[in-house]
DNA sequence: CGAGTACTTGACACGTTTCAACATCCGTGG
DNA sequence: CCACGGATGTTGAAACGTGTCAAGTACTCG
């Protein structure tokens, strides 16, 4: 059993209630594990790949360019995250994944997913529930970007960013809301829909607030509270285990 | 077998290939149908249903509302479409979703569904596949909301609803492309993240170029290949059939 | 040490929102 | 049949948020 299998297996018993069957077929599914440097494309739009990707460390992304050379990032992920496991069911890739940090990653051969999933009808409804999550994320994303303005855009970003580190139990332990986010400015711009410079000001002025600090790729949420209520932020819409989800409710 | 099942054996056809057992199972599935009157709410956030939702007839719109009372539509939904499917999978729903026009819908009990599932993988494969094409529509969305100024979000928005009005068979037979999308200016700007002043004035730069006509809710594509360009639509997000898509590839 | 990338700042331009008023359409009841 | 009311569409002017341009600083990596 390597590492990825671990990460899988604790990601998809998160997501359903797995049988002891169905926790070996996992740990015997052939994963093949790669170590990726920072900044690589994983996998491109129109690729009609034949694997999908299991993010076993480190942080990536996936966005889509525009013809006009901008581009809008629609998630980042961590430890757990299966990006592209859409196309196990959609022949072409819509949208591209790259990694952020240095990932170690493992590939899951889509034949090998199929039978997995034929047999292990739990193991399915698992792997399905996660991409609906996926889908939510996207949902609250298009909202974020289309309804807030600037500092409540930011704020809601933040604080998502914060609960999924936290749940993929890679927040620093202790009192204070502390998580790795080894983002640059440009990409967060990239993400929330606004230009570098306003990035900047908005950061310093979340900053000046008081409600959080943000360098070297390190997060800290100083008042928890007010980022929630400036970003009018609900987790609802991460479909955490209730307990899990209770601790961030607004 | 009533419409419901005929729109959805249609819809599913489309979606993965079917066994005659497959198409059997689909048809007697039961489903308890109901027509429901314009401007109706349908489901609502936080509700945890245990039936899905066939549109089986009219326009229905999936929403979510802000903190602060502005709301942001993630899709609009025609005959075939089912835009509650995730909650098979996700307890609580995160959108709400409410009919633009009467429509005639169709009720699927979970238990159902999940029977119907374990029994005929791939019906539960176009199931999934219908979910990953929201996702898909969302992340493209996410990039027309974040990225497009507001004539070419507007030109993207039309581009796609032409397309999945003409597969879902709806759109006016003949050369000209025109088909129904009776939503009101004020819809078109929580789609579109726009204020519905500004909606107005876009909508006459796009009318004045002689691109659309809009109104009394009948959309008219007067010259394809120049929204296309405008909006830089490429409908591979659509994961039609090859066939299909290529009819309108750009 | 040098070069490129990220970050920061200021001034200005532009797209979009807001506010307010008015026109138009449509269904309903008098 | 017409009068009415409410929602929808339209217009203008001003305010605001955000983008763009340009220049300079500070990192980081080779």
């Amino acid at each position: 059993m390597s590492q990825s299998h671990d990460v899988m297996l604790q990601r998809l018993s998160r997501l359903g209630n797995l049988s002891e069957d169905d926790r070996k077929a996992i740990a015997s599914l052939p994963i093949e594990q790669a170590d990726l440097r920072a900044d690589q494309d994983v996998a491109r739009v129109n690729e009609r790949p034949s694997r999908s990707i299991l993010i076993t460390s480190g942080m990536a992304a996936t966005y889509k360019d525009t013809l006009d050379g901008k581009r809008q990032i629609h998630s980042f992920h961590r430890a757990g995250d299966m990006p592209d496991l859409q196309s196990l069911h959609l022949k072409t890739l819509d949208a591209a994944l790259e990694t952020v940090t240095p990932c170690r990653v493992g590939f899951l051969r889509h034949d090998h997913l199929r039978l997995l999933c034929e047999k292990h009808p739990r193991v399915a409804a698992a792997l399905w529930r996660s991409t609906l999550i996926d889908a939510s994320i996207h949902r609250e994303w298009m909202t974020n970007v289309g309804q807030r303005k600037a500092p409540a855009r930011m704020a809601h970003l933040f604080c998502e960013q914060f609960i999924r580190s936290a749940v993929a139990g890679l927040s620093e332990p202790g009192e204070r809301k502390v998580c790795a986010f080894p983002v640059t400015q440009p990409m967060l711009g990239e993400a929330l829909g606004l230009s570098n410079v306003h990035i900047n000001r908005t950061l310093q002025y979340l900053r000046d607030a008081a409600l959080i600090s943000f360098d070297h790729g390190r997060l800290e949420i100083l008042d928890w509270k007010m980022l929630v209520d400036i970003a009018g932020f609900d987790p609802t819409y991460l479909h955490l285990d209730d307990e899990v989800g209770s601790r961030y409710a607004a």
